[in-house]
RNA sequence: GCGCCUGUAGCUCAGCUGGAUAGAGCAACUGCCUUCUAAGCAGUGGGUCAGGAGUUCGAAUCUCUUCAGGCGCGCCA
């Protein structure tokens, strides 16, 4: 309807209006033709006079007069007015205005889709936490955001691939491997176990099932522990060289389980949490830069090739000052080995390879300083920065009432995406995390998100779709079948279900939005006003006390606005529910 | 010090590609169930949109600046 107008307003900008053609593209990048916010205002409102005003130094409202005449007559419209500083209003006659429900119901699952994105290739990174541990609430967040983004993407017409970047290859690993192996051996007491050391549980669950422990005896187990370093951080580098040095075999094996078990167990909560992945890459088939076929050398011999990185004080430099980092980064320390940075370097070259139009990462918000180093490494290798978008999350403060709830990675005790699960259920936690922007803070209230009353949306929306469910049982039951006709709205005799229309028909505007804008959360605000409108038609108006006719119009209405909490939930990875 | 983000009602937040009276929820006060889910609805009070300047026909929204808060600035990942 919308584009409808715009088609026609372009046709008299570049006809009839006089304007010259600078000014006719101005006006057209500038003026914007939306469904109004309120039925006071007709259903489609535009600025375009105040646009052409502004641009071509006239008066706004002659400018919407003009135009005005042109619009009148066309199909569909029942008056055109001129209101406050130039706007146009434009009021549908009732027969388009019943089409929009019949149109929407007819889409079913498809109403809200769009062919915004044109087919383009369009790839989002995200959660991909280092797998040492389980996910915690913070990357619930990120999961959260990321898989909403996906869906939204998807429904818009663009071909989404959801990545999960898995960091096997540094130093984390390594302490991860040896936080098992002094587990398995019992090297350490509780209070002296290395502070650098990851201490969940799950290191011991892990360590019980390693059965290689024989391949270590007293003497070697000796060697690697004593004259530690005191620094806790050349402490845990102590043991890994030393465990590596004894028992290579033990050591490899070791890894690849612990690896595998955590990896298995963050894939665990991933499927529970209804994400799901299309591409798990790993960091290690990068390769190492020492060899010439891999992945990583190619990167990064293509960089110093084009002058980008150079070598100074025995390590090998990017240059990320050109686009305004504040210094410039590493790629290969002065003892030959690669940097995360340099393996990020090569993967997000791998990633243009493939042949995305755009890449979303999706990061937490403590790696915003990180940003400028990637872009200059795209740029670096011939690619544009423009292609990569950067969406930062800040992290979720746990609160249970107003304690908050204080956790410590080091030491093991955290809060787990897995226990959110199981204390509020998947949906109510996927849904408060996506009802803020992403990159502000949010307090996570436990006690908010399990609440069954208003505050917490979630409910307050299921329950408007919930309610409507109820009532077409109801009328099953009592009729067999859900109608079909919409006479009375057709022929203005029932007004009462017009606002709920006009503010259902808004929906598809609100799913391109959050895609250009990355915003899920504009779904959310979008549905409880939706939900609003709703609950207050239900309570003034006894829906199945109404004559026959009004009742066909109402519950086709109804079935339009549930439809739309259904699509715009499923958008959120959220199932709606027919009963409370 | 440099960079990024934030500052809207007592509290938690929407609104920000500039537009028509700045919106919700909570809290306070008042109404609404012999009726389809009261997990709801309706109403009242509450705002110099942190302060200042600028651009504009028009600024919560853009620019500059001051103040306040958060975060980031490793040959860590």
């Amino acid at each position: 309807m919308i584009k409808f107008f715009n088609q026609h307003i372009e046709n008299f900008l570049v006809k009839e209006s006089g304007y010259s053609k600078e000014d006719v593209i101005l006006i057209k990048d500038k003026y914007k033709t939306e469904i109004t916010d309120d039925l006071k205002k007709g259903h489609i409102t535009t600025n375009i006079g105040l646009v052409s005003g502004s641009v071509t130094g006239t008066n706004p409202k002659e400018a919407a007069e003009a135009l005005k005449k042109n619009l009148i007559n066309l199909d569909g419209v029942d008056q055109i007015e001129v209101a406050g500083p130039g706007f146009l209003n434009i009021f549908l006659n009732r027969l388009y205005f019943v089409n929009l429900i019949t149109d929407s119901l007819n889409a079913k699952k498809a109403y809200g889709t769009s062919n915004l994105g044109e087919g383009k290739k369009i790839q989002i990174e995200f959660v991909s936490a280092n797998p040492t541990g389980p996910l915690h609430v913070g990357h619930g967040r990120g999961a959260a955001f990321g898989d909403a983004l996906g869906r939204i993407l998807e429904a818009s017409g663009y071909e989404v691939s959801k990545e999960y970047y898995i960091n096997d290859a540094g130093r984390q690993i390594d302490i991860l491997t040896v936080s098992v192996l002094l587990r398995l051996f019992k090297c350490f007491e509780e209070n002296s176990f290395p502070s650098s050391g990851y201490k969940g549980k799950y290191i011991i669950d892990i360590s019980n099932e390693i059965d290689k422990k024989d391949c270590i005896n007293e003497n070697q187990l000796k060697t690697i522990i004593s004259n530690l370093p005191s620094d806790p951080e050349e402490e845990i580098d102590a043991l890994i060289r030393n465990f590596k040095n004894e028992a290579i075999e033990l050591w490899e094996h070791t890894k690849n389980k612990s690896l595998n078990v955590v990896l298995g167990l963050i894939k665990e909560d991933l499927a529970a949490f209804k994400v799901d992945f299309n591409n798990w890459f790993y960091e290690s088939s990068l390769g190492a830069v020492g060899d010439k076929d891999s992945k990583i050398y190619s990167a990064i011999n293509q960089l110093e090739k084009s002058g980008q990185a150079y070598k100074e004080e025995g390590a090998l430099w990017l240059n990320t000052e050109n686009v305004g980092d504040d210094k410039n980064r590493v790629l290969i320390r002065e003892d030959g080995r690669a940097t995360y940075f340099a393996a990020d370097v090569a993967y997000h070259k791998d990633k243009v390879d493939r042949g995305f139009d755009r890449l979303i990462n999706v990061w937490g918000s403590d790696h915003h300083g990180y940003i400028k180093r990637i872009e200059s490494s795209l740029e670096g290798l011939g690619f544009s920065k423009e292609s990569l978008h950067v969406q930062l999350v800040q992290f979720a403060n746990l609160f249970q009432g107003k304690e908050k709830i204080k956790m410590s990675t080091r030491s093991g005790k955290f809060f787990t995406l897995r226990d959110l699960m199981d204390e509020i259920g998947v949906d109510a936690a996927r849904f408060y995390y996506l009802s803020k922007q992403a990159d502000q803070h949010l307090d996570f209230d436990i006690e908010l998100a399990k609440s069954q009353n208003k505050e917490n949306l979630i409910y307050y929306i299921q329950y408007a779709h919930a309610r409507i469910c109820s009532l077409q049982n109801k009328y099953i039951e009592l009729n067999d079948s859900l109608p079909t006709s919409i006479k009375s709205i057709e022929d203005g005799a029932y007004l009462a279900c017009d606002k709920l229309i006009h503010e259902a028909s808004k929906f598809p505007g609100v799913v391109e939005r959050s895609a250009v804008a990355l915003q899920p959360h504009l779904l959310v605000f979008y549905l409880r006003d939706l939900a609003h409108q709703f609950h207050s038609f239900y309570n003034d108006n006894p829906v199945l006390k109404e004559s026959k006719e009004n009742q066909e119009s109402i519950l086709q209405s109804l079935n339009l606005v549930r439809l739309v909490i259904a699509n715009g939930l499923n958008l959120l990875g959220i199932d709606a529910l027919e009963k409370m």
